[in-house]
DNA sequence: TATCGCTATGCAAAATACGCACAACGCTCT
DNA sequence: AGAGCGTTGTGCGTATTTTGCATAGCGATA
């Protein structure tokens, strides 16, 4: 039974670059909860090297700064995110649920057959 | 000047595999108009082969048969779409208005400072 | 000043994407 | 009937991207 259904993504671009998306958005999570990029990274099962490259990226590309570092010293080093990102992603959230409920609203809206193959012509 | 937008991506899934997006979409909407998988890759200056195989996961995954294709004969050979997709793609078209026009409306309300770093706190 | 777990990075390997080059096909025209 | 044309279809080597291993550097604490 062939299941048809609507996906959709928002994200946000800074100069044309993808600077927050939904696997960003976890990721700082993860790094403001554990208040380390290695134990965000352990708990998401990326390598490390995968998510200082994106955290690199995002800083690059960011108009204020994202992580306040620590490096060496109490439990080796430490990362949590600014003020200015944590609120920036609040706003993300709100508009990355609103728009996946338009999504599946527009979904039902234009395709209510076609849910399956099964009512298919 | 740092200049942050919002952007959006709708597509379907058939079975948790992606299966119409605005890509494909695009390419499909060239191969009614040309007639032609090779001259629709010309168009979209993409190699036959990449387009070629686009089509064939796509036929893949459908539940319904996309292509109507000729081989030899006159011309060579030609391609057009089935009813079916071409009744799929205008709602897909509709929906994915919608949903974009949706997520500049939220980004408007929720990011009415932050058009560019200059109104950074 | 030795230790500890973190941040930071060079580099090779693995996976993926890409497209060139060629085979198969069947109308059409001679 | 046979050659030619411009399609569709495909094998396979090459380029590009992604990945993560391995290791260096750091500094507060004890």
């Amino acid at each position: 039974m062939k299941q048809m259904r609507i996906r959709s993504k928002v994200w946000l671009e800074v100069d044309g670059q993808p600077f927050l998306g939904d696997g960003r958005y976890r990721l700082l999570t993860a790094v403001e909860r554990t208040g380390s990029i290695s134990a965000a990274a352990r708990e998401l099962g990326m390598s490390y090297r995968k998510v200082w490259a994106l955290l690199q990226t995002m800083e690059e590309t960011s108009p204020f700064p994202i992580l306040k570092r620590r490096i060496g010293g109490k439990g080796g080093g430490a990362s949590q995110l600014t003020g200015e990102i944590l609120e920036l992603m609040r706003g993300f959230q709100q508009v990355r649920d609103q728009v996946n409920a338009e999504a599946d609203r527009c979904f039902d809206l234009y395709f209510p057959w076609r849910k399956t193959d099964a009512d298919i012509p």
